[in-house]
DNA sequence: TTTAGCACTTAGCAAGTAAGAGTGCTAAAA
DNA sequence: TTTTAGCACTCTTACTTGCTAAGTGCTAAA
């Protein structure tokens, strides 16, 4: 258990450290704290820091460094109740502008803005429904034999994709094909819909079709498009101008994986709806890769409509008060403004 | 004007140091040039290379490196005639595989595999249709006052995005809209359709509409979905595991450079159908972010179906044989797979 | 015109030095 | 018992020095 004293300390090397990136003296501490002291007994308190394995020095005599569970023990423990500069506050208004035609349109530019405020990695999801259902799946002839394929869920979402027709076809099969689909599996879950589609489905289908493959390669796709989490991300390449950007190996590595699907098993806040999470290091991901940087992640509720997810991935000796406020505002924003867009067009 | 014998050094020159990486020496030369002669003489020979601009030294002892104008030169007039070894022809026949059923995938593939091979990045363009013209636009219901927005052109591609309707819509006013739209503007070139947009079209459709924004958002959205060229990227972070890549801030720049639209500009080969074009360092953009890289790219032409693009974005230092017979194996390719493929669906 | 030979230049490396920052420890002061 | 001053110690950083290996330019002879 640490003292009051000792806390004060190691927040006072977290804030030097994340605002100089260099490691942080005695000398300097002591001139930073509100109590007086002297450099001899701050030095005498930071053994025990360190013996608690929360700072590290680089080598024999320099300064301390706070270590991974340093910033842990920091944000559970030491973090001020999150504010928001007035400053940032504006440009969060500002740039997000007063209006936005598609959810889609706000959610990006969350990202972007968020980024930008950072100069860190944003990603942003937009609200899941939580047990989306298939409501509808058409087709729409195009003429020159080609089609597109609509699929439809209830909660407004829309996937669609062209294809052409083999020269051979039956178009009367092809409408009762997409009845037989419209029957069995509208209203399901779409999970439950993708099982299906693996199992019985292709069976029926071939009643109709001596070829099913081509039709239900186009309505899995459009599915998978729809049933998919899919991130935006604001700000890609800042990771690139961070200081732990070391080799370029690792930083393809690092790329690739936020290019994968596995990013989202990576953002993966508590299900807790007011709290913001904080990863560091290891806890990020497996691998290696992540070991300097910290995720911060939440979600936020738009009422019934659903949960979306917010995130901000930056150096481990990030300023968190403000990266945490400017989560946190986002959050906020977020929630109001696709609260009044949903109200606006789906219940008046 | 270089001797022969001059000449044969430059090669080697080029080519050792594309190989190793490293400045090359007199006595390196003098031993794998095909006559006998010492290296003496191959530095005498040096400095009229030095002279000329086509050789550099990095210090005033060290060996000679080529100059942007070395490579220039190596490329114009020292390059073997495009060949490929069986390995990597194997590898393209394998990684490309008998079958593809969209264009997208054939074509993104090929972006992908070809900076595999190279372990570079690798762009492609699909064939554009020289004079894509609009052939229709249409609305689908899609029920809970959404509606999808259809556009397609006459060689059959298609871009749709879904919209909310406002409470107050008059439902014939939009196809009235809508037929305005398919009677004015069907048969015409893409870019024209683009520019009549933004000219008389808004002023007609208020004729039934009072706020034809929204409405025309819709429409110039997916209209710039579909007038827009846009490359397909492979290996697009090979860049961080190449040589060059030096400060972070640099590379953040370069990726915001591919990631813009002004990657079109950029990557721009001469309308000429056989030839392959290299651009050097500074000659690849007009700042200077790309000095140290070379762009090689080419167009394939599907008939009349229209021409694409392929391109490789490596560094200066690469080994120019083997992309750019890399380069030329894609090139021909995608025109055999691409022309197979538009026989098939369309004219048989 | 080519070659051998040699003096010269430079990068890279290892070792050494000095300055500066910061520590741990001890003994005195509070 | 806690805090402080003082000091020896450690380690980084920057600079210098000396050495070697690679490669050059130049000269004079072949």
């Amino acid at each position: 258990m640490l003292t009051k004293r000792q806390e004060q300390i190691l927040q006072a090397i977290v804030r030097q450290y994340t605002a100089t990136g260099q490691p942080v003296g005695s000398k300097l501490i002591a001139s930073v704290l509100p109590m007086k002291v002297s450099s001899a007994t701050i030095r005498n308190e930071m053994v025990v820091l360190e013996h608690a394995g929360l700072v590290t020095k680089e080598h024999s005599s320099s300064g301390r460094v706070p270590s991974k569970q340093g910033f842990r023990y920091y944000v559970d423990h030491l973090l001020d109740p999150t504010t928001i500069t007035k400053h940032d506050a504006a440009a969060i208004q500002n740039f997000l502008g007063a209006e936005f035609a598609k959810i889609d349109e706000l959610v990006s530019d969350s990202a972007q803005i968020l980024s930008d405020l950072t100069s860190y990695t944003a990603f942003t999801l937009k609200p899941e429904q939580q047990n989306e259902k298939l409501s509808g799946f058409r087709l729409v002839p195009l003429g020159n034999s080609r089609v597109l394929g609509i699929l439809v869920t209830d909660s407004g979402k829309v996937e669609s994709q062209s294809f052409t027709l083999p020269k051979d076809v039956d178009s009367e099969a092809f409408e009762a094909v997409v009845r037989l689909i419209n029957d069995q599996l509208v209203g399901l879950e779409l999970p439950e819909v993708v099982k299906r589609l693996r199992e019985d489905i292709p069976y029926q289908v071939t009643q109709y079709l001596a070829k099913p493959e081509g039709f239900l390669d186009v309505f899995g796709n459009v599915l998978e498009k729809a049933a998919g989490e899919r991130f935006f991300v604001g700000g890609r390449f800042n990771l690139l101008g961070m200081e732990q950007h070391k080799d370029g190996k690792a930083m393809q590595a690092i790329y690739e994986l936020l290019d994968s699907d596995r990013l989202s098993t990576i953002i993966d806040p508590a299900p807790d709806n007011e709290g913001i999470t904080v990863k560091i290091g290891s806890e990020i991901a497996k691998n290696k890769l992540l070991d300097d940087y910290s995720l911060i992640t939440a979600r936020y509720r738009v009422d019934q409509y659903g949960e979306g997810i917010i995130a901000v991935l930056g150096p481990t000796a990030m300023p968190y008060p403000r990266t945490i406020g400017l989560v946190d505002a986002f959050r906020r924003e977020l929630a109001k403004r696709l609260v009044n867009y949903y109200h606006h067009y789906y219940d008046s």
